[in-house]
DNA sequence: GCATTACCCTGAAAGC
DNA sequence: TGCTTTCAGGGTAATG
C-alpha cells in the first residue's frame, strides 16, 4: 500500500524519466477505477508537456503545459512503470498507458482500482479539488510541534484516526502511522486532547524519522510496491510493529498486539506503548 | 463534528 | 486437490 515515502519515491524516479517529455498518445482500459476516469482525460493530455512532476499527500501530480493538472493515486495496489522504449504491453490489470513523443511510455496498473487518474484544466492547485482538501504534508516545514498541537488540543478522536485522517495530515498510511505511535511510545487508541506537550514533540519527531527513513530506503515492500523502474524497496526490515502481531517487541519484553480501530488494524506493544 | 458502517475490488490465505 | 469464504485496506458516502 503506497504510502508518502513510496509515492515520494515514484516521484523522484519519474522527475529523471519524463520531464520535459510531451504526451503523443494514451490509451486507457475504460475500466473505472475509484472514479471512472473522464472521458476527456486523453484529450487534455495529449500534446501537453510534462513541466514538472512533485508528490502532495499520496498524490503524483504532473504539473503540464499548457496548464493543466494530471494526477495519479495509487490506491491500495496501483503501480506505475516507465519503459524506455514503448515497449508497454497491455496487462490484465493496465488500466493507462500514457505514450510520449520519443517513444517512451508511463504505464498505470492497479488490480484493486482503489485509484485514480483524473486530470484538470486549471491554472492552479488550488484549482484541483483532489489536493486543496489535502492537510499540511508532514515533510513540509510548517509540520511542527506547536501545529500539531493545535490540531489535537481541538478534538477528542482517537490519535491514530486523526494521523490517518488525509484532511489534516497529507501522506501518512498505516503503515507509517503504526511505526510513528511506536517510537513515540503512544498507544494508538489514545484521545488526542489528552496528549502531553512531550508527547506531541515526541510524535512530530517520530513521524519525520520513519518516513525520511522510509525514503532513503526506498519504501518498504510487502508484495505489491515497486518503483518505477521494477525496484522494490527495502524499508520492510525497518518496520518495529507493523504486520508482526504475536512476535517479541524488538524494544522490550512484551508482545505486539492487534487492535481494531474503525476498519483498520493498529498493530503497538502493550508493553512500551501507553 | 464525529463515529460507525458499507462500498468499491482482487488476490492471497484460510477453511472445508 | 479444488472449491468457497474471508480478509485486507484508502478514500468516500450515507447514516446516526
Amino acid at each position: 500500500m503506497p504510502e508518502l515515502p513510496e509515492v515520494e519515491t515514484i516521484a523522484r524516479k519519474l522527475r529523471r524519466a519524463i520531464s520535459g517529455k510531451t504526451v503523443a498518445a494514451v490509451y486507457l482500459s475504460g475500466l473505472p477505477l475509484r472514479r471512472p476516469v473522464a472521458a476527456s482525460f486523453a484529450e487534455i493530455l495529449r500534446n501537453r508537456r510534462v513541466a514538472r512532476i512533485h508528490r502532495r499527500g499520496k498524490y503524483l501530480v504532473f504539473e503540464l503545459q499548457p496548464p493543466a493538472f494530471w494526477l495519479i493515486h495509487l490506491g491500495m495496489s496501483g503501480r506505475v512503470f516507465f519503459w524506455p522504449r514503448a515497449t508497454a504491453g497491455v496487462t490484465r490489470h493496465t488500466h493507462a498507458i500514457i505514450t510520449f513523443s520519443d517513444g517512451s511510455a508511463l504505464e498505470y496498473r492497479d488490480p484493486r482500482r482503489f485509484g485514480l487518474l483524473a486530470v484538470r484544466q486549471v491554472q492552479h492547485t488550488r484549482g484541483v479539488p483532489e489536493l486543496s482538501s489535502l492537510g499540511k504534508d508532514p515533510l513540509s516545514r510548517g509540520f511542527n510541534s506547536d501545529w500539531l498541537q493545535g490540531v489535537l488540543r481541538s478534538t477528542r478522536r482517537d490519535v491514530k484516526s486523526l494521523l490517518l485522517d488525509q484532511t489534516k495530515i497529507a501522506g501518512l498510511g498505516n503503515i507509517y502511522v503504526c511505526e510513528a505511535l511506536f517510537h513515540a511510545r503512544i498507544h494508538p487508541a489514545r484521545r488526542c486532547d489528552r496528549l502531553s506537550r512531550q508527547e506531541i514533540e515526541s510524535l512530530v519527531r517520530a513521524i519525520g524519522r520513519v518516513l525520511r527513513r522510509a525514503i532513503r530506503s526506498h519504501g518498504t515492500t510487502f508484495s505489491d510496491f515497486t518503483a518505477s523502474d521494477g525496484e522494490p524497496g527495502g524499508n520492510q526490515r525497518h518496520l518495529r510493529v507493523f504486520l508482526r502481531e504475536g512476535l517479541r517487541c524488538r524494544r522490550c519484553p512484551g508482545v505486539i498486539s492487534r487492535l481494531r480501530q474503525g476498519n483498520r488494524s493498529s498493530y503497538y506493544c502493550p508493553g512500551c506503548q501507553h
